[in-house]
DNA sequence: GCGCGCGCTTGACCTGGATCAGGGCACGAA
DNA sequence: TTCGTGCCCTGATCCAGGTCAAGCGCGCGC
């Protein structure tokens, strides 16, 4: 019941990725090697800009797209986080992963042509929609879109076996913080200073751990001047420590 | 010094998967639907299978390929187990996953377009070959190949979250073992007894889990009148037992 | 303003599984 | 045969992090 609350698509001015800021956000977005010109088939790059819809603004709470449901696209968040989850037979939620804008989700869609989890945005979510026939058929065509298609997927192999390792909390709350930073930072944003725009039991839920137990490593990483921390918004004041700590958990 | 004992190819007969075993094998693999006839164009497909090229024997402990070479292609793993594997920092080894008859390696790859993980054979392994550029280029024009690659892609996105989520080693440990019946199961081995060919701490660094946990656990179920436990041969007595304690880990 | 609820923090305690230590067994080399 | 050596099992102990309980602050609806 308080799942599609505040469903209705309010048409209000886009604060993070609206008409003027389209260029600026496609060239750091997943798919804007492909969106953009680049000295490629000038007619396929037109059939690209075709299949894209923008969809938004999606409030905090809204699905994208929900388990179960017929996979027909992927998407790249334009603005906004969105969370992908799951929930388990005994109604247990598992954060599968947080998505910041230029990047993809619904890769893990194709296989069963369902979506296997639901994308959840967390604040006011803007976002660009792939058909996939389209994209897939595109590919045959644009060798370019092709190979960014089995990068994209390629890297969310690699990614997904991050969470996966028996690290300490320690060490899976600095590599939550400097793969966020390192995110960030591709996309041209501060890499020391954002705003987590999920609970901290949604962190602790991605990583594994109790909530209690993210806020007292926050908080000792505050203690020893590893990070500042004021309510969601982080600063991270010695990057090269926490690095330190995340080494063994890779990234791309 | 002892990686790579025993590295001779000793060109003996190969007991899994002979000339005599090519189709058979090749229908339970999963490239099978692309590899075999299916009323696709004739000259693409023997231009697919002019670049699967077989290689082994591997000896166990030989190397498939290795961390950071460079990427040419992908393996279908034809006969006996792989373990893809990474050494972090410290030196310590960490399991990513265990690749029977059948499967694919080195889709993970494609993104950084080096290796980033260790294949090291488990036991004596044959192998097929796809070089990854001829691959792709044949899949622009050959839709059912780039659609199995899409979803080979992926699968293993939603397979490597399998051991993320914060199970119990009950839970695990049962996941493993349906796991593989599963996957064997679909090969159409027998899904209730086999051979685990991988040693107890190979399963307990990829279950990240202390190897005396496994034994314990095993130990247990077996007391239960869950499994039949002989060395490395093992039965599932109760698989639905084992099915219900997993419940909670998904796959496919 | 006031009360309520939710997100976050902190402290006290408990426990699942890691770690440490030791022993058995099978197999190959000397 | 005897000695490694690798793999597996088992018992004793320990600790990182989970669980439980309580309090705090802030935004929101009334």
């Amino acid at each position: 019941m308080s799942l599609d609350n505040r469903a209705g698509r309010i048409p209000e001015h886009n604060p993070v990725a609206d008409d003027g800021d389209e260029l600026r956000f496609c060239s750091t977005c997943a798919f804007g090697s492909v969106c953009l010109p680049q000295g490629v088939d000038k007619t396929a790059l037109h059939e690209l800009h075709c299949l894209v819809e923008h969809a938004g603004p999606f409030q905090a709470g809204e699905h994208i797209f929900r388990t179960g449901e017929h996979f027909g696209a992927i998407f790249a968040v334009r603005g906004g986080t969105v969370k992908t989850c799951l929930v388990d037979d005994d109604g247990r939620e598992q954060v599968l992963g947080f998505h910041l804008p230029g990047e993809m989700i619904g890769l893990n869609a194709i296989h069963p042509a369902k979506y296997p989890c639901d994308a959840v945005s967390l604040d006011t979510v803007y976002v660009c929609r792939f058909s996939f026939p389209a994209l897939a058929t595109l590919a045959t065509r644009m060798p370019g879109v092709q190979q960014q298609l089995f990068r994209l997927l390629s890297q969310d192999i690699g990614k997904a076996s991050l969470l996966a390792g028996d690290h300490s909390a320690d060490e899976r709350l600095a590599a939550f913080l400097v793969g966020i930073a390192d995110r960030y930072a591709a996309r041209g944003f501060s890499p020391t200073a954002f705003r987590l725009s999920m609970a901290r039991s949604d962190i602790a839920n991605y990583l594994r751990l109790a909530a209690e137990t993210v806020s007292r490593v926050l908080r000792r990483f505050q203690d020893q001047g590893l990070i500042a921390v004021d309510g969601r918004d982080v600063t991270l004041t010695d990057p090269a420590a926490l690095r330190h700590l995340a080494r063994n958990i890779v990234h791309d």
